[in-house]
DNA sequence: CTGAAAGCGCTAACAT
DNA sequence: ATGTTAGCGCTTTCAG
């Protein structure tokens, strides 16, 4: 907060002590300690508090002398504001705040500038530990947060981290599971809508080499799936389109899928790395006059509420659990001998935007 | 967080000093103040630090020190998970994350014991400000807010806290036009669904003594909305049905709707107090087999996007602007002479849940 | 450009 | 049951 520092606290523990004629620790006591002294006179520190305007123990430098802030820091890719629009991150919120107010502490969202660089915010951050949500390998500010010297737990991604406790799903199997029951049902000719792949702005096209150079393991994992399940039946990933947006939100799934349909007219069914890219492709597919699933199959990846009502085929994750196991991850302080790795379990949920693809499309190309 | 304290940090700004055989403050200025010191000074702190694994100098003690945290505190009546779940709380919450994004301020959210009262997280709060959202006149938490000795915003409610910024909308104005629109297309016969009225848990009618202790101005400012625009045509309000929720979720609005028709069969309107209410009751319309808005009309409050979807009559109000005025108010220190009041203005929605009720109806009580 | 001195406000041992 | 002693780790005048 810029500007002048606050008024001056009105008085301190030892002022109040002084004023009593009684030592520091005993008004510290009266605080957090009834017990280590009689009642009536924490009575009297208490009432010469309120007569003096005593705001009892200063909370900063409590946690300076206690080394305990009372709050876990929480670290997000996006802009802070994103994470109360995507439905799957405000799930894990909910969780994750759930878990800490079970244990009563603070939960401390940490600014991310969305435009330069900047991790001081990392830096400032009172915290006892930090929850890293779904951030890219090589995020500066995972990178600062790890420097920190408290505990971290890691959702999503990145994966693998030396020293961090992880809590995930199983994407690839996630996916895998989805592809198999969109090729048992007949489809051949498939494209993709991704998300973010790594640094820089790439929206279009994702090459191959692209692809190469993934950051996101999340995503790296559900297009990993999607292409073991299509070489069981043989269909080569090299001739599969995938579509890249780097802002996630239904417009740009929208959008997406214009450019993918746009370019591949013949596609019997679009499948989305998020419920969000999906709801946005199913968008499309009506301004495009075709009928889902009849025309086209669309899929997306997340189950958050929305695509609950829309009747979206997907692949369910439990994202409030994963937000509530990585609170108590960071919370029980257990053995921290070694990392500790969770994987809940995914499940396919069949919709209406999946089914057979028309007869006259299932193995030809077209007359 | 409980158990033992972190691993000690491995060396501080003094030991660092020492090492390198220069002074504290030197340290000190290479991470805050680079322009104090020679580059290749700097240089030679900064990788000594990196060797003898320095994290940073310690944001708690800085923060002692400087009488800064870098935070703003979120104060909510409810469980800390319940903002996540509420569409208008979420759309308020994202527009204070931008304020707070912006002045690279951490957002602290305060754990907030659903069970027993306990207000030590207030006083535990390293933070340099306070914001409150929607809380009861009365609610402890709010009080021990009021005790530290930081400034603080108060959204929507309480109203009229000395010495203490305020943002909010014009309840009772945005229900007066609803009511208005209500009567105007020749509604005579109206039951009311409401929020939480005051601390304690009454499900059911609000007798007129309930009416009369409320303690969430805002619940007060709506009912009496209402209560004015049916005193223009003549309907006395008490000869309309209150019927009051604890919670507030859809199945609560659906619940009380059905308490509300169940007892006033011959309605033709139910007024609701928020949109996730009269979401509700929408569903118990259904369930009765009654055509909204051809046999019912119904109505909420708060203009969330799940209400835009569903055709709902309304009043929207402008909640993620609410929200960055809230932080702003907080962050930009002006005069703080006197306290500063924002009203933003609401807005009548007209959707397809509202419309004249069957003329049998109109102005007979049945045969 | 660098250093010395002086706390920020509190709590945890260890006495008494 | 209360007091004494020692810092927690840092920044900030003010001199050099």
């Amino acid at each position: 907060m810029p500007g002048p520092p606050h008024v001056r606290r009105p008085a301190t523990l030892a002022s109040l002590a002084a004023e009593l004629g009684v030592s520091r620790t005993t008004v510290s006591n009266a605080y957090n300690r009834p017990d280590q002294l009689s009642a009536p006179l924490r009575e009297r520190v208490l009432e010469a508090a309120r007569r003096l305007g005593y705001p009892g123990p200063d909370p900063v430098a409590r946690s300076l002398r206690t080394r305990k802030a009372g709050a876990v820091g929480l670290l997000l890719t996006e802009a802070l504001s994103y994470a109360f629009r995507d439905p799957a991150a405000t799930g894990f919120l909910e969780g994750l705040a759930l878990a800490c107010e079970q244990a009563n502490q603070g939960l401390l969202l940490v600014p991310v500038s969305p435009d330069h660089v900047d991790v001081t915010a990392v830096h400032q951050a009172g915290v006892d530990g930090f929850v890293v949500y779904s951030v890219r390998e090589d995020d500066p500010h995972f990178m600062a947060v790890l420097e920190r010297p408290v505990p971290t737990v890691v959702c999503d991604q990145p994966t693998g981290v030396e020293g961090v406790d992880r809590v995930g799903v199983d994407d690839r199997a996630g996916m895998l599971g989805l592809a198999r029951h969109l090729t048992g049902l007949g489809h051949r000719r498939f494209g993709v809508i991704c998300m973010r792949l790594a640094a820089g702005h790439n929206d279009g096209p994702a090459s191959a080499q692209r692809q190469e150079s993934i950051t996101y393991p999340v995503q790296r994992d559900r297009l990993g799936g999607i292409r073991d399940g299509l070489a069981e039946v043989g269909v080569d990933w090299a001739d599969v389109p995938v579509i890249e947006r780097f802002e996630h939100s239904v417009e740009a799934g929208r959008d997406a899928a214009e450019e993918l349909m746009t370019a591949h007219p013949d596609l019997t069914a679009v499948v989305c790395t998020s419920d969000i890219l999906a709801l946005g492709a199913l968008q499309h597919a009506g301004e495009r006059g075709l009928s889902v699933p009849e025309d086209l199959s669309v899929t997306g990846f997340d189950g958050v509420p929305e695509a609950g009502r829309a009747g979206l085929t997907t692949v369910s994750q439990p994202v409030l659990e994963k937000g509530r196991i990585a609170g108590e991850l960071l919370l029980q302080r257990g053995d921290r001998n070694r990392s500790r790795r969770v994987t809940l379990p995914t499940e396919l949920v069949v919709g209406s935007t999946s089914a057979a693809p028309r007869s006259d499309q299932r193995f030809f190309s077209g007359w």
